[in-house]
DNA sequence: ATCCAGGGACGCG
DNA sequence: CGCGTCCATGGA
C-alpha cells in the first residue's frame, strides 16, 4: 500500500473538491474520506487535523508525483481566491463557500468520454455509466481487500460496439462514444498534440473536432483536464447564476451564450473557469 | 404524468 | 450564422 501526507495544505476541502462537478469517480466513505480511482490507482484521501493522507494501490507510477499532479498541488490558490474576491460581493461570498475548491488534472482521455456522457445527463446517473463501462471494459484493481475498476484504456473501450454501448444506458450519446473512441484510436485526434497546443482558443477549436463535442463539453475538458483556467463552461446552473446576479434577464433560458461570454471574460480577468467554477458549487449546493 | 439533467447534431431559413 | 427540434434514460 502507498502513502503519502501533506500537512497545512491550502484550499483543500473533499467535499468541495469531490462534489463540485467536475470529477465523477469518487465516492464518499462512512468515515467521511473519499476513495476514487485515478489512472492506474486506487486512491482513498482522509483530512485529520491539518493533515491530509492519501492512501491506496498503485502500481505503474510514483505516487506521490501522481497525486502532487491530479491535485494540482503546486498552485497556489490564495492567489486565485484574493483576485476574484475583489471583484464584487458575490464571488466573496460563493469563494467562502466554496473556499476548498481545487480544479483537478485529470487524465484526458478519461474526461473527454466523461463529459461526452454529461451531455443533458444528470451527475448521478452519468457516475453510474461511467462505473458501468469501467466495470465492463477497465482493468480490475485492489484496495483494502475490496475491488475497483480502471477507467478503460482507448485500446480497451474500442473493443465496444454501438450497441454494446447502448446497453450500458448511454442512449443516444451511444454513437458519439464510438466515433470519438475510432478518432482517437487510428490517431485521426492525436490528445499528444492537442496538449502541445498554445492557446485554449486552438485547444477548443480542435476539441470540437470530436463527436460529442459542442462548446460546452469541449470547455470542461479544457478545465478540468488541461486546466485551461480561462475556459468558461456555460450549462444551466451557471446560466442561471451569472443572470441571477449580473443580466437580470426574466427568462434565464434566453441569455444570450456571447454576451454571457463577454461578460465573463470581462469580468473575471482570465480566472473565469475558476470563477465559474465556485458559482457553480454555490448554486447548485443551495438550490440543487 | 410531465419535467429535467454540467448539450450536441442536424436541418432549416 | 442563428434558431428549433430531436435525441435515451431514469429520477423527482
Amino acid at each position: 500500500m502507498e502513502k503519502y501526507v501533506i500537512e497545512n495544505q491550502e484550499s483543500f476541502n473533499l467535499k468541495h473538491i469531490f462534489e463540485c462537478g467536475q470529477c465523477f469517480r469518487w465516492n464518499k466513505e462512512d468515515d467521511g474520506s473519499y476513495i476514487g480511482v485515478i489512472k492506474n490507482a486506487v486512491i482513498k484521501v482522509k483530512k485529520e487535523n491539518n493533515k491530509i493522507i492519501f492512501t491506496g494501490n498503485c502500481k505503474t507510477k510514483d505516487f506521490k508525483s501522481l497525486i502532487r499532479y491530479y491535485f494540482d498541488l503546486d498552485t497556489n490558490y490564495s492567489e486565485y481566491k484574493e483576485k476574484l474576491s475583489k471583484i464584487d460581493e458575490y464571488m466573496k461570498q460563493s469563494i467562502e463557500f466554496g473556499e476548498g475548491i481545487r480544479i483537478l488534472k485529470q487524465d484526458l482521455w478519461e474526461t473527454i468520454i466523461s463529459f461526452i456522457i454529461s451531455a443533458n445527463n444528470n451527475i448521478p446517473r452519468i457516475k453510474k455509466i461511467i462505473e458501468r463501462i469501467s466495470e465492463k471494459y477497465g482493468d480490475k484493481i485492489e484496495f483494502e481487500e475490496k475491488e475497483y475498476f480502471l477507467f478503460p484504456t482507448i485500446e480497451q473501450l474500442s473493443k465496444a460496439s454501438v450497441e454494446d454501448l447502448r446497453a450500458l444506458g448511454l442512449g443516444f450519446r451511444d454513437k458519439r462514444i464510438y466515433n470519438t473512441t475510432q478518432m482517437i484510436l487510428n490517431k485521426e485526434f492525436d490528445l499528444e498534440k492537442l496538449k502541445k497546443l498554445d492557446n485554449t482558443y486552438l485547444m477548443k477549436e480542435e476539441l470540437l473536432k470530436l463527436d460529442g463535442v459542442g462548446p460546452k463539453v469541449a470547455d470542461c475538458i479544457l478545465l478540468f483536464s488541461l486546466k485551461r483556467i480561462d475556459a468558461f463552461p456555460i450549462d444551466v446552473w451557471v446560466r442561471r447564476v451569472m443572470n441571477d446576479l449580473y443580466i437580470h434577464n426574466e427568462d434565464e433560458t434566453k441569455v444570450n451564450k456571447k454576451e454571457l461570454e463577454k461578460l465573463a471574460e470581462n469580468k473575471f480577468l482570465g480566472l473565469s473557469g475558476i470563477a465559474q467554477q465556485y458559482l457553480f458549487y454555490w448554486k447548485r449546493e443551495l438550490e440543487g
